[in-house]
DNA sequence: TGCGCCTTCAGTGTATACACAAACGTCGTC
DNA sequence: GACGACGTTTGTGTATACACTGAAGGCGCA
């Protein structure tokens, strides 16, 4: 691997982790020192971090954006928008086995869900094949590249709003409906049913960001580092 | 300016007109001898060509991307879900004023079409300001930033379907439609105008490629550099 | 003591040197 | 004559030197 491709990958995994705070400033000689590379692949992963919107330009130097509740609502705006198109799609063009596993699986997953992170876990890498299906299914590289933008976005205030167990059970069956609505090829329900889907998402994170707001904001614990981003 | 945003201006300028054709290999040293700089800037600019989609790396250096019928098919399937989305939060945040002014210009567009090109241009022109008015209106710069890109790569294939005067015409009143739906605030008849306007728009592409492909296809007339590709 | 100017420094922008990898051409051998 | 190996060439990856700009701090003068 190049040292500027793991500049990069290091560099926007400790912004979405939090590591480096929003208002970080991203000195290119002290990330190049930090990193143990020189000046030049460092500078080539900030420029593509500011490509992103993950950084940029300030008057001294490039600092990490900040992401407030008004962003979260403003990224689900986009994420509406493409998701809901990216699950119309599918249902035109999926291939039904595909989706049937993943039906039986949300369908099955109250035996998953248990307090323990680990079970936890299996339930976002469910997700997270769920979001390979379908961006496999639509099959469309800008679309793609679109929701892939905002999801890293997304990541970024995962902290802000973990999901509760009974969140989760939720949206388990939020997911099975779009799934056999893919199944079914019925594109406009699928649709829909997506849309359900994100506006109970953001309400439940919207609310838990905002009951967190002031006493233990800093304090939620920032575990489950790799989990995608869909509860 | 900096010689490297200087050199992605440049080069993306070339790639939109078709300067540099799919297919063309982005060679460091050969561009910056061209362009006059070192590689370093060049260097940057076709990272950040390559971030967009316009270039993607090959075994043996980077190339500019190919854009075919198909990719309009899909550009247009991003675009839909986009522009009605914003054409949906356009209504709700929109300042009637400036709508008010479109509206009128839309309106009046008829004696603005000429055959001759400065006219025509003018036509762009009014488009332009019509999605600024949008992505202001909006207010929403993930949205914003996902439908330039869209824009962009539409930009590159104006050539293989440029609009006659009546699809000028017909897009005129399309568009002065979204502008009256948004003044009136009402945002499900302003995105639902805007996937009209998108699918006449999309037909009446793929027929004048499609007609095009084989005979005179790369006898069209490249002029109007410039142009905000809308209609 | 305060204000303004000058000097210095920190940091980015650009150029270039060096390292390394891959491909092509040539030469030698079978 | 053909195939294989080695050298050369071309191009990217990385490091670093140099230039320029903007800021901050100190010093001098009022």
């Amino acid at each position: 691997m190049r040292a500027g491709d793991r500049a990069y990958v290091t560099l926007r995994e400790e912004i979405t982790n939090g590591d480096l705070p929003a208002g970080t400033v991203l000195g290119e000689v002290e990330q190049a020192t930090r990193l143990g590379v020189s000046r030049t692949p460092v500078r080539e992963a900030i420029r593509r971090l500011i490509g992103e919107g993950l950084a940029v330009r300030r008057e001294r130097g490039v600092e990490v954006t900040e992401v407030s509740l008004d962003n979260i609502r403003e990224l689900y705006d986009v994420r509406v928008a493409l998701e809901c198109q990216a699950a119309r799609l599918a249902a035109r063009n999926r291939d039904p086995e595909v989706f049937e596993t993943l039906e039986a699986a949300f369908d099955d997953v109250s035996g998953l869900l248990d307090d323990r992170d680990g079970l936890r876990r299996d339930y976002y890498a469910l997700v997270a094949r769920f979001d390979d299906a379908i961006d496999d299914a639509v099959d469309n590289p800008y679309l793609v590249a679109a929701m892939r933008t905002v999801r890293t976005h997304l990541a970024r205030i995962r902290h802000m709003a973990r999901s509760d167990r009974s969140r989760l059970l939720d949206a388990a069956r939020e997911h099975a409906l779009i799934v056999h609505a893919i199944i079914e090829g019925n594109g406009e329900l699928a649709a829909h049913a997506t849309h359900v889907h994100l506006y109970n998402s953001l309400s439940h994170r919207l609310a838990k960001a905002v009951s967190l707001e002031g006493h233990t904001a800093d304090a939620v614990s920032p575990d489950e580092g790799d989990a995608r981003e869909t509860a």
